[in-house]
DNA sequence: ACGTGTGTAAAATGATCGTTTTACATTGTC
DNA sequence: GACAATGTAAAACGATCATTTTACACACGT
């Protein structure tokens, strides 16, 4: 495998487990096997490092998401659930431990926000025909909310939102 | 001020602004106007401080909010947000912080979702007159995801929450 | 008046962190 | 067969962190 990938994946696995600061740039050269001097040839620092995996990690998520209609949208963050564990999303937790103070961290979330409202604005719109933000507020509230409860009340939180989600799109369409 | 409670405020309002492992003893220690050794006095340690003030933020938060209905519940919720900034639940971004790995930051998180949930349950079994777990889930679901999206979209996530919310339960009221 | 408790100010401790550097080995290429 | 390029191994660097310690000042109950 690329040496650029294997640090990529590895620094994924280890910030989504174990968080940013927790998890040390020796803890993560010994992970990958390289040496600190070859990852630090191919990373400028720790924080272009999360920027990185961070910009990666949104261009899968969005290639393995579904954003056809709302039951494809939750089946879609169930799988990633089960699949990735339930830990909430990395984007507001990496957000969260730096608090705002890591420049390349607040443009990742930002893009990452800014594409998962455009998809689901989208997705509300083919739906009803028609542009409504308030309902793209809720169901956007309804995905966020499903990821972060799944993480202490278990994936059935997600079926719930996805079945409340296409009742209030429903309710929309026939009022 | 009692000094205990300069403590604990002060602690809160930085864990809550800047993050946990932003926040350093020394930086602490000088908002407080106190010495370390003063501090280091009236506290055993940054992990027992953090729990302690997530134990006190707790109780507050549960006295401030309302639980009598789902108006009320989304009503406290942004008033809550209004006054305290839309940053997300800081239990969440704590325990994100240190990723699951301390102790006494995991019961405090675990004992303010059980109390959530709890309140939550009641308020829903109330609504219908019957416990219906399915309702309660999407209920949570949009309230954790208000919460959350609120940082990054506005106080108006909380009101489409509200109105999606009021809407489900009318409808397994009224079917 | 005296000791005890509680406070301040500031240096010291020991650990850990991100990052760099030194010294050396391997490999493919002209 | 020499030369870069790229890798490993490990020490070193400078900063920061949580916590402790030393030295000293003030108040107050008996």
């Amino acid at each position: 495998m690329d040496i650029d990938t294997r640090i990529n994946d590895t620094a994924e696995n280890l910030f989504d487990t174990n968080g940013f600061n927790a998890t040390g740039m020796s803890r993560l050269i010994q992970a990958t096997g390289l040496s600190s001097r070859t990852v630090y040839k191919h990373v400028a620092s720790k924080n272009a490092l999360v920027a990185r995996v961070l910009a990666e990690r949104q261009a899968r998520f969005f290639t393995v998401m579904r954003f056809d209609d709302i039951n494809a949208l939750f089946a879609g963050l169930a799988d990633w659930t089960v699949r990735e564990g339930a830990r909430g999303c990395l984007f507001f937790r990496l957000q969260a431990e730096t608090g705002g103070q890591v420049e390349a961290i607040e443009a990742a979330v930002a893009a990452y926000h800014a594409e998962l409202h455009g998809r689901i604005t989208a997705l509300v719109t083919a739906a009803l025909g028609r542009a409504d933000t308030h309902a793209t507020d809720q169901i956007l509230a309804l995905f966020e909310g499903a990821t972060t409860a799944a993480t202490y009340r278990g994936t059935s939180v997600i079926e719930a939102a996805r079945a409340g989600a296409h009742r209030l799109l429903d309710l929309e369409t026939n009022p």
